[in-house]
RNA sequence: CGCGGGGUGGAGCAGUGGUAGCUCGUCGGGCUCAUAACCCGAAGGUCGGCGGUUCGAAUCCGUCCCCCGCAACCA
């Protein structure tokens, strides 16, 4: 670990429930993606995802089925952890909010935010419904009343509880968005932060009483931190704090936090008064992303409406599925999702251009040159400089985009040049060329295309890892990089045109991402 | 007037003053190396409504309508 760069990104940790629906991995697949990107760009990549644990809902529920919460929780997280293995999440580690390393991180935030003068007692008050165990907003009531339980009276409770401080941070969480506003990207979830700034921030309470799952309130053993404050805290926990100073200086602040658009009040004030408090540096980037939605509706376990992450998989594999989710909804907002939309894009996308042009490439060098691919030549041929000049393009387009985490427009980029390979492929017409006998012709033009491949590959890679590697194998390019993405040269090594190998030899064509025909949709 | 986002050809988006572009889908043609894939072309939009500014507006101003999200459960 000389000298790389370092990249230290997290996903929100996930809601506990038994399975993860397709709409939970969305997320950890667009980090997954943007951590593979940056080891491919050469950094040494920290990458945490993992579960929070310590809801109310959870003791409920244990208590219900007259079961421990940790004994109903248990098979949850290693449910959880498996579907992320499957689907290649590459986590350097997958948290527990129950993991020791993390009461401890929890109990030190606290203790620092008392040592800072933030913490002090005070009356939490609220409309609390029995059915769903939990406050309620005014907002939330429908007709004083709520809407899961309309049969049930709400009830006004007040119980005492440890507030932090949150107040005492409004300027400076102004400056900090005055001197560094993509702290909370993308643009339009920040306006949205900056306006409840502009409200006002109010205290928020950290602690609930008369709960025994959680962790335990510094000072107070009546009272259990507040879950989210705890699930904040997993971030430095996943980089070292408080028991391991030498990692934490290394990893820590977070270069990148992943998160659905709907908690960033927590990742833009909360979190970043909280680390004020505690004395540490904040992270450099809050980023958002925007949610799948099924005909303009959320998904959700009470709608009905989720995918099963292996039913999906099952259809289009794993690297299909991470695909098609990243391109059809644009990582900065919502969009629609459907099963003929995805089994269109990945038809479109994957099967038919792509695939295509890796198999008709593959296949040819094959055919009219046994496998041998001569060196690119530098005749100034203008088709074969269009094409490098869009390869050239496309990648520092891709490049800028996964920067920003606009991964959807990373692929869009990639795209481009899978686009060109095949526009290119059919104005030189090798197969023609052959036919005509100029062999020396067809060699260099399969040589272009098959350069095009090998970059398409490397762009593919974070989002495919597994198609990636298949398609260099074909194309005979040996890996540059472990099955994480990580021990390569560097993109620009890996993207320089006309760095392949040499001599040249290309395998045996085999379609990476089959035609998936909807007969009976999933 | 709670705050934020958005309303552009069938679908999804780009486009911040000057002949409305892209991807998917549809239709027609071409090619035959390739996963019935690929390439080319065409059809299809009075840019949510109304009013205003301007020689000229999707683009600026005003106003209205509609959709979505957020608030101590929920990517």
């Amino acid at each position: 670990m000389p000298d790389r760069e370092r990249f230290y990104l997290t996903t929100a940790i996930f809601y506990p429930s038994p399975k993860p629906a397709l709409h939970s991995m969305f997320e950890a697949i667009g980090a997954d993606t943007i951590a593979r990107y940056h080891r491919l760009a050469g950094r040494d990549v920290r990458f945490l995802t993992g579960v929070d644990e310590h809801s109310a809902n959870v003791e409920r529920d244990a208590r219900e089925q007259g079961i421990d919460p940790r004994t109903l929780i248990d098979p949850w997280a290693a449910t959880w952890q498996a579907t992320f293995e499957r689907y290649g999440i590459s986590a350097d580690r997958f948290i527990r909010t129950t993991d020791v390393d993390h009461a401890d991180a929890s109990t030190e935030m606290v203790r620092r935010a008392q040592a800072n003068g933030d913490v002090y007692e005070g009356v939490y008050s609220g409309w609390f419904c029995n059915g769903c165990n939990e406050f309620k907003t005014d907002q939330q009531l429908v007709n004083g009343r709520c809407p899961d339980h309309p049969t049930l009276e709400p009830a006004w409770l007040e119980e005492s509880n440890y507030f932090f401080r949150l107040s005492a941070y409004q300027e400076r969480l102004e400056r900090l968005y005055a001197e560094n506003p993509s702290f909370c990207e993308p643009e339009h979830f920040r306006n949205e932060v900056l306006g409840w700034l502009k409200d006002g921030l109010r205290d928020f309470s950290i602690s609930r009483s008369g709960a025994t799952w959680g962790i335990p309130f510094p000072g107070d053993p009546d009272h259990r931190i507040y879950v989210w404050f705890d699930a904040l805290t997993n971030y430095v926990t996943g980089a070292g704090f408080p028991n391991d100073p030498d990692a934490f200086a290394r990893w820590w602040p977070a270069d990148l936090h992943v998160i659905g658009k709907n908690i960033t009040r927590f990742h833009c004030l909360y979190w970043p008064a909280m680390l004020m408090s505690a004395g540490l540096p904040l992270p450099r980037r809050v980023f958002a992303h925007g949610f799948m939605l099924d005909r303009g509706e959320k998904m959700s376990k009470t709608a009905g409406n989720v995918r099963d992450p292996d039913d999906t998989a099952a259809i289009f594999g794993v690297d299909g599925v991470r695909y098609m989710v990243l391109r059809e909804v644009p990582f900065d907002r919502d969009a629609d999702v459907s099963t003929e939309a995805f089994v269109r894009r990945y038809n479109a996308d994957l099967a038919n251009d792509l695939g295509n042009l890796a198999n008709r490439t593959i296949s040819m060098a094959g055919r009219y040159l046994d496998g041998a691919l001569p060196p690119l030549a530098d005749d100034g041929n203008p088709a074969d400089a269009e094409l490098r000049g869009t390869a050239a393009r496309v990648v520092t387009a891709y490049r800028a985009a996964m920067e920003g985490q606009l991964v959807d427009q990373a692929l869009a980029a990639m795209m481009e040049l899978v686009r060109a390979g095949n526009g290119y492929a059919e104005s030189q017409a090798p197969w023609s060329l052959h036919k005509a006998g100029e062999t020396e012709r067809v060699g260099q033009v399969l040589a272009v295309m098959a350069e095009a491949c090998r970059i398409i590959g490397h762009l593919l890679a974070p989002v495919a890892p597994t198609g990636a590697a298949r398609l260099h194998e074909q194309l005979g390019v040996p890996p540059a990089y472990d099955d994480r993405g990580d021990g390569g040269p560097g993109l620009d090594v890996l993207t320089a045109w006309g760095s392949g190998p040499t001599p040249w030899r290309t395998g045996a064509p085999t379609p990476i991402f089959p035609r998936v025909e909807l007969e009976t949709p999933a």
